[in-house]
DNA sequence: ATAACGTACAACCAAATGGTTGCACAAAGA
DNA sequence: TCTTTGTGCAACCATTTGGTTGTACGTTAT
């Protein structure tokens, strides 16, 4: 899934399916490159689950699928989940250590903590 | 840097980086592969900013850098974003339009996407 | 000093990727 | 009917990728 949102092309196409719904010679109109290659992207993204096709006559409609892409969002955002957790833990330790010498304990990294705070 | 998230050994690179901090060896023998395939692994995910290794003694400690995670989650928060602007879009249509024929329409919502020529 | 460890990097290889052209086929139009 | 259009797929090609081994070099340990 990742690997299908990697290239620039693919996350256009995304980007023009979320817009509106259309086929994919619409679609290959927009770029440089070969129908096929065209083609060939909107396959990945239909395999990666995140675009999902319409037959309407000769012409096959695209249109982007918001859940997978909310899943792919909900993925990183465990890995910042994962990240605040860690910072609370250190929080704990911290707080449950007498601060036995406070001289040489200023070089831990949580100095640099930019402390994502953007509620979601 | 979805290309670098695209692996899932780098992704689980970056779940253990965020952890804790680690050094390049002590990955690599988490993993069936060899110490230099690893450390390639960590080269991609370092060159897409997604960690960050600090020198101490021979050494390379690795750990994951949160703000790149965030910017890659945050981007597919956009595409979401821009999914339910779409339907707020079509919302408002819908509710604009007196309702002319109800009994054609009824068959799906996203089927008859009016071509709405916009500017985003 | 010498050995062992941790790291980086180069060279190499097989497989995957992103592109091409060409062909087959169904649907729409002349 | 014959042609054009939209699509999918196969074959092919160059480049990238993910892996390997080998080598070099600085750091730590004996």
């Amino acid at each position: 899934m990742f690997h299908a949102l990697a290239t620039s092309t693919r996350r256009d196409i995304l980007r023009r399916t979320i817009e509106r719904e259309q086929s994919v010679s619409t679609l290959a109109s927009e770029y440089e490159m070969s129908f096929a290659a065209v083609q060939k992207h909107v396959a990945v993204l239909e395999a990666a689950n995140l675009i999902v096709k319409r037959a309407e006559g000769r012409e096959r409609l695209v249109r982007a699928n918001p859940e997978m892409i909310a899943r792919a969002r909900a993925l990183l955002a465990r890995y910042e989940e994962l990240w605040r957790s860690r910072i609370a833990r250190l929080d704990e330790l911290l707080a449950e250590t007498p601060a036995p010498r406070a001289d040489t304990t200023d070089t831990t990294d949580t100095t640099d903590v930019p402390r994502t705070e953007e509620g979601d």
